[in-house]
DNA sequence: CTTATTCTGTACCTACAGGTACAGAATAAG
DNA sequence: CTTATTCTGTACCTGTAGGTACAGAATAAG
């Protein structure tokens, strides 16, 4: 009774959010957009309304991943060689690829402007430092961590470092110099 | 023999750089900076040429002023309490009032779109970074900081720390959360 | 083989970004 | 009081962002 959609609506929500990712909300346009989806304008706007609404779901999108990337990474047994494994995924998004973090790009970009793109970026700050201090807190009771420290302060602290060097990755820094300042950030934990 | 020019051209550029701070660069229009800075369309483009030529000015008149107000904060004899001083800078243009950074901010948006943009923003850093360095060696001459680490780790570790305060705080952290993660940060100093 | 739904593609539209191009007023030096 | 320079203001221009609105092809269910 209906010719069923010829794309998957994930895989093109997918191309999307890489190019809000590489080049920032304002400046994608919907040409990028529909070059990158290969969907034709008038399956894009019926299927996602606007640009805005398409990048408030990529964002979604995107926060999903990386917590559950992050609930990956922090899974292994050694903590600090989960800690080092996000170092490196930061540092190459930053340095190599220069897209960092497509959430606070868009907390840099839009936060202070838009209530909505606020809401998700809080939103998944929130889960995340949960992720974070929940295996912290794990990693004090076996010892693996000094208990000196509240766990959500260092929760706190890790998130900042990784969000530092996404920003002076993007700003330059080299990759050399960035995983010294990781091996130094580290070493509070002990 | 000539009529003289009724602003002062440093008062407007002040001006357009706050526009710009506020909103970055492309959210930034014409008509934005024109009511701003409060001279005419005429005077604005024979003076500075173009939206981004003015933007170049302001990205570097920018990047001189927290050099010498990063100076300052440093020239305090105890090296800690400037710290804690430039952190509380940070923090209040982050959470409060939401700009962050200017360098950081035009990083994130344009660095790897704009090669004279990305020029400007690598000296800033490299200035900077040799500020923090010089300060910190004399602590250490002076026994105020642990030798253990190599001065220009430590410099890098702390920019890192203040970019990523500036990051997490445009994305929401409260500035309770962000004054445990400065003490957590300052320790490695010890 | 009709029908309901979805596809692709093109044409069209409005608003504004970003800038140019005068015309005409102001003013200090000579 | 002319002249050279700069000011203000308005009018105008081009390109593109961001979207709407069909027309016409495709296709699976019944």
């Amino acid at each position: 009774m209906v010719r069923p959609k010829e794309f998957d609506e994930e895989e093109v929500l997918q191309k999307a959010m890489i190019v809000f990712w590489r080049k920032g909300f304002r400046a994608t346009t919907p040409n990028d957009l529909l070059t990158a989806m290969q969907i034709s304008k008038g399956s894009f706007y019926s299927t996602f309304g606007s640009k805005r609404e398409l990048f408030l779901r990529c964002l979604r999108y995107y926060s999903a991943q990386i917590e559950s990337q992050l609930r990956e990474f922090l899974a292994n047994p050694n903590i600090r060689q989960g800690l080092v494994k996000i170092s490196k995924q930061v540092m190459d998004s930053a340095c190599n690829e220069k897209t960092g973090c497509l959430i606070y790009n868009s907390a840099s970009e839009l936060s202070p402007h838009d209530e909505e793109v606020d809401r998700i970026i809080k939103n998944a700050m929130k889960r995340s430092e949960k992720i974070y201090c929940d295996r912290i807190r794990e990693g004090q009771l076996s010892g693996e961590i000094s208990s000196d420290m509240d766990s959500s302060a260092i929760a706190r602290y890790l998130i900042t470092c990784f969000a530092g060097l996404g920003a002076v990755g993007k700003a330059g820094a080299s990759r050399k110099g960035l995983e010294e300042v990781v091996a130094v950030s580290l070493q509070i934990l002990d």
